[in-house]
DNA sequence: GTCTATAAATGGATAGAC
DNA sequence: GTCTATCCATTTATAGAC
């Protein structure tokens, strides 16, 4: 991929937690890179086009990660960590959010072509959180009850939710979710 | 209140929870309430001053909702169910997530006075969640382990996280996630 | 690949008549 | 309180030169 366009996806990626994408612009891509506006459209047509390949983005950079955590012999609970140390690192460098929850937040503004690929987005992310805590379990590394999906819907959503509060309240309360989750998850 | 004003404070909050506020329009309100662009700034001259209209009003409704379910002599189980209860179908009446989620999630694009009112409608919220959750473990309701102001933030932002995840793919995975919270709060 | 120039639409907002 | 008319900035997007 060339320099230019892989520039334009990441500062995007960084517009996209900081901002949303329905409210930032090939203007502030322009400003930032110090290209024109006309320059952008030349790589990514429309914004559309733009937003699918982040999609594509977070989808290999998604595989990418649970595919590196799999291969490792560390426990469920180091999976976890690297997961939300990731998401956390990834959010706190520009002051914003997970790009996914601010994709989902602001879906009801999307073409229809990309929710669909939020979708795909959120349903690999559950499926392969599913399956370290189903390992987990089996493990008896952890002691969650009940279904293992609807808990890892569970914590995916209280870790985006977090980070949305944490940007606002401040980021020790991240930590303080995180312990009760641990808690939770630990189970009986 | 004028009846006219509570109209577009209403279908405004819609819009919130559908679209976000930075990408709703006073053109959308015109269209939807057959009177002209220049009528609503007749009532909030600036978008601003109809989201601090907003954020007042939502944080007189959560002061009645939690003041109405303290009165009465429930069970913190059941406070809960009703906190969800409400949130929930206000999200799904619209297809929608909840209005504090929205506007928390596009926290990056509002002025300085909005921030600051959703930061304390936030507060407020939380601050009301632990002294339910504190309630229902000293009556031995409720047996969750560790920090009760964490794992209210952990229950209100896996709430918001799991309405839009529900939105996306589908309200089952709210009873789901709503299940899983249970056997957490329960304890060993 | 990047530029200038520009189009066409939409955004928030105001003046002044009724 | 609502309207018409209008302003100005911004937005996405395109045409065509270099």
């Amino acid at each position: 991929m060339g320099d230019r366009k892989e520039q334009i996806l990441n500062l995007s990626i960084e517009l996209i937690q900081t901002k949303g994408f329905d409210s930032f612009s090939y203007q502030d891509l322009s400003k930032r890179l110090g290209i024109t506006k006309a320059s952008i459209h030349y790589h990514f047509a429309q914004k559309e086009d733009l937003c699918l390949a982040i999609c594509d983005l977070m989808m290999e950079c998604m595989k990418a990660f649970f595919d590196q955590v799999n291969q490792t012999s560390i426990s469920s609970w180091e999976k976890l960590d690297q997961f939300f140390k990731k998401g956390r690192e990834a959010a706190e460098k520009y002051g914003g959010i997970c790009p996914l929850s601010s994709l989902q937040a602001g879906v009801g503004v999307l073409p229809e072509r990309l929710k669909e690929r939020i979708k795909l987005l959120g349903e690999f992310e559950v499926a392969c959180l599913t399956k370290i805590l189903e390992e987990g379990r089996e493990k008896r590394e952890m002691g969650f009850k009940g279904d293992a999906r609807g808990q890892a819907i569970f914590i995916a959503s209280a870790f985006r939710g977090t980070l949305q509060f944490a940007r606002i309240h401040g980021s020790e309360n991240f930590q303080k979710m995180y312990d009760q989750l641990k808690l939770s998850l630990a189970g009986a």
